[in-house]
DNA sequence: CCTGCTATTGAACACTCGTTCAACATGCAT
DNA sequence: ATGCATGTTGAACGAGTGTTCAATAGCAGG
């Protein structure tokens, strides 16, 4: 067992690199240059081996698009040392942090949109994930605004969704920066907006 | 040429069959599902006939791409009838349309956007075709609200863009329409807000 | 030492891909 | 009628694809 640890270290190394190269392919050069073969040659390893710890090129994929969502589910996870006012601020700020608005992060998710709409396996999944990144927000909205319904919480989280796709999308097309800025502050207003009923 | 007249009308009948078989099959399947022979097929063509119209592969993409950018164009075309105001605004609600948020046209969009991101020469033409689209947004504002600057107008109109760009993605994605209209109503507000100087 | 298990390799298979090309069809000009 | 340009076909080639699999390496436990 004690190499067990050190194999099993190997193990996952080996797996995540492979893991790490498709997802750097696939930002780099879309899904058609994504194949068994590049992957294997990008993270140093034969090409059965690729087929070992992923049955299929599906499965590969699969995993690099979960790998993304749980990446982004990270995104409205709360700070447990802030107010949820600074909590919500943040993940709303995050959004055009210098680790987020990297052209390889962006063209990533960008090709997982692409692959999920031409294939309904992938589909169902960015669904999903698309779903709890809205529940996340509309969670940190309702614990920093407690007057709002969870109704009212969601509908501002998915106002603020379509801004940030905006957002993600437009800093791959060169938008200037400043705009962006502009539209950070457009989902907060968005997010803190007065309750319809508090005074 | 009598005869040439019927000649050249079943010449582009073929090559724009083969043209809108191609966008067909991106916006269906993606760029994987875009063969020269899937192509024929769905277009009902030989093989050879493909390269016939289209040198390469890269060029029937290519001309895929610039047919969706006139497209796109033709959205801020504005309707000589209207007031300028008039014009703005059914500019901008025109991307809520139906013939624009159907799944194929959003689809295309979204996979030729990632196409760009992976290919620098179809990067190129889409970024023109986008710097072409907030000029003419950018004219329509100017038109309506004469009392700005060309540079405040641009600075709108990339706003505006961020916008539509994210209710463009986030339909595709499944969001309510309900937020969707709510994201026009914003493009609108920015669009016809208040001058920053003008009373 | 041997057995068994996991990790790893690369050759091999059947297939699809983009591109080329000789061949044929059609209709106009000479 | 003959020649020529244009349109159209499908076979063929080489390269690349995903997947399978026998073979090997390394190491744990007997």
């Amino acid at each position: 067992m004690g190499t067990n640890t050190v194999n099993s270290g190997e193990q996952l190394d080996r797996q995540s690199r492979i893991l790490e190269a498709a997802l750097d392919l696939l930002s780099r050069h879309g899904i058609s240059g994504v194949s068994m073969r590049s992957v294997a040659r990008e993270a140093g390893v034969a090409l059965g081996l690729v087929n070992y710890y992923y049955d299929d090129k599906t499965s590969l994929i699969r995993a690099a698009l979960h790998r993304v969502d749980e990446h982004d589910l990270l995104l409205v996870t709360p700070d447990p040392d802030s107010t949820p006012d600074e909590q919500l601020r943040t993940a709303l700020r995050r959004v055009a942090g210098a680790d987020l608005l990297t052209t390889k992060y962006l063209s990533l998710r960008l090709h997982l949109w692409a692959l999920a709409q031409a294939d309904e396996g992938y589909a169902e999944i960015n669904a999903a994930a698309f779903d709890r990144y809205i529940d996340g927000l509309a969670t940190l909205v309702a614990n920093a605004r407690p007057g709002l319904t969870w109704a009212e919480c969601r509908e501002r989280a998915s106002d603020v969704v379509v801004i940030q796709n905006g957002m993600w999308l437009t800093s791959l097309l060169g938008v200037d920066k400043a705009s962006i800025q502009r539209s950070i502050q457009r989902t907060e207003d968005i997010a803190f907006g007065p309750a319809p009923d508090a005074g």
